[in-house]
DNA sequence: TATATTTGGACAATTATTGTCCTAAAAAAT
DNA sequence: ATTTTTTAGGACAATAATTGTCCAAATATA
């Protein structure tokens, strides 16, 4: 047992609100969008667009890239698992990400 | 250098169909898509709907999980890089592959 | 050089995502 | 206990993304 606790996009953004004591209303208002739809992006039921990412890391001072990954390693699990597929997908994803990186690297040098 | 041919998705079904001197029209129509959508997707400039993804397998005999596992891991690396981040996010995703797996268990038995 | 294949863009049709509104349920305050 | 506020969740139109189709130019093959 390891804190498995607000490790999700919506889970996390939510302990940011709920420890500020702040309801939904108003951190909506700060991204400009509905209360529901935050209440919905917290809950995992809508995906958070980019923009209301970058506004959340700057509303709640964290890390912008942090804030990124939380979501999509949230992406990439609920995609391999409703693919039906497992673990071995990510490994496969990462010997790509190495390929493409040093064929990106290659490209700037020709 | 170790292997890196073919390991893409477009290249990887354009070789099962080259290495069979199939052109491009003759899968497209057993794919029942233009020629060019499918050379499109043979060089990763279009996606692959899921629907081309089981014909393939089935055409080129090959496992419809490994077709799935390595267009996946694609999209995955493809995602992660153009974040601008990097493999922790393939860890970060992994444990949360474990807990949504758990959670899942536990949601039968209750 | 003729024929077939592949590439790549333009465009409409379809499908998915997003934002907005509304009502009911739950929680908190008085 | 009742009022007020917050949260949950659905319906729907507006917007954006994806897909399928067609066409023409470039490349490769016969």
């Amino acid at each position: 047992m390891s804190g498995q606790t607000n490790v999700f996009f919506g889970e996390y953004i939510r302990e940011l609100r709920t420890l500020r004591k702040l309801p939904l209303r108003k951190v909506a208002s700060e991204l400009d969008i509905d209360p529901s739809t935050l209440g919905k992006i917290e809950r995992s039921t809508r995906r958070p667009p980019k923009e209301i990412i970058d506004k959340l890391a700057s509303i709640f001072n964290v890390d912008l890239a942090r804030l990124k990954s939380i979501y999509l390693s949230d992406k990439i699990s609920f995609e391999v698992l409703s693919e039906g597929l497992d673990k071995e997908v990510l490994e496969e994803a990462e010997q790509k990400i190495n390929i493409l990186k040093s064929r990106n690297a290659y490209e700037k040098n020709s």
